[in-house]
DNA sequence: ACAGTTAATGATCCAGCCATCATATTCTGG
DNA sequence: CCAGAATATGATGGCTGGATCATTAACTGT
């Protein structure tokens, strides 16, 4: 799974597998957020510019983070495919 | 260095860093960046909660990109302390 | 201490996100 | 198929970020 976000379609795509693999809807999500289904919605199908804030209200109800790293450098998930 | 990031608080210190190390100016960036001194001056601070397209207008700047991890997962980072 | 570079910040305008109501559409299990 | 759940989407309005002009404050090396 691809966990790596370069633009607000990659990140919307890795929130919406995050979701899932938690499996919450949609409302779920945006209630442990405290944001609404619709915003959920409009950031997974990147259907607008979302804001940080709301991304980090997301990130927090998926108990994930953001890591800044240099690009084509190994990830974690590299790692797993090794060991 | 902390390259991690769970608050626009946080982003903004991992972007100024990152910034330093490769020795630009907020001016350099924002040109590269296709946006504004100012801006940046602005996201670094976060004296304003910026929209997720600056912000990844400022990672490609700076040839670095997201990854979206559990929280509390190993990193490549902790992988260098190790080896 | 000073000159020059870098960063912070004031003010205004416009575009657009999110909140908030809603309904429509798609998906899924039985 | 069909009912119910899940997701997508229409419309409006307030709020605020970024663009854009600018000046001031802070920092850096010498």
């Amino acid at each position: 799974m691809d966990r790596i976000a370069r633009t607000t379609k990659d990140l919307g795509h890795v929130l919406r597998e995050a979701r899932k693999i938690q499996n919450l809807t949609q409302a779920d999500l945006a209630a442990r957020a405290g944001i609404w289904q619709r915003t959920v919605s409009n950031i997974e199908t990147s259907a607008s510019g979302a804001k940080v804030d709301t991304i980090f209200d997301l990130l927090a109800a998926l108990d994930m983070e953001l890591h800044i790293v240099p690009r084509s450098k190994m990830t974690p998930g590299d790692l797993e495919d090794i060991f």
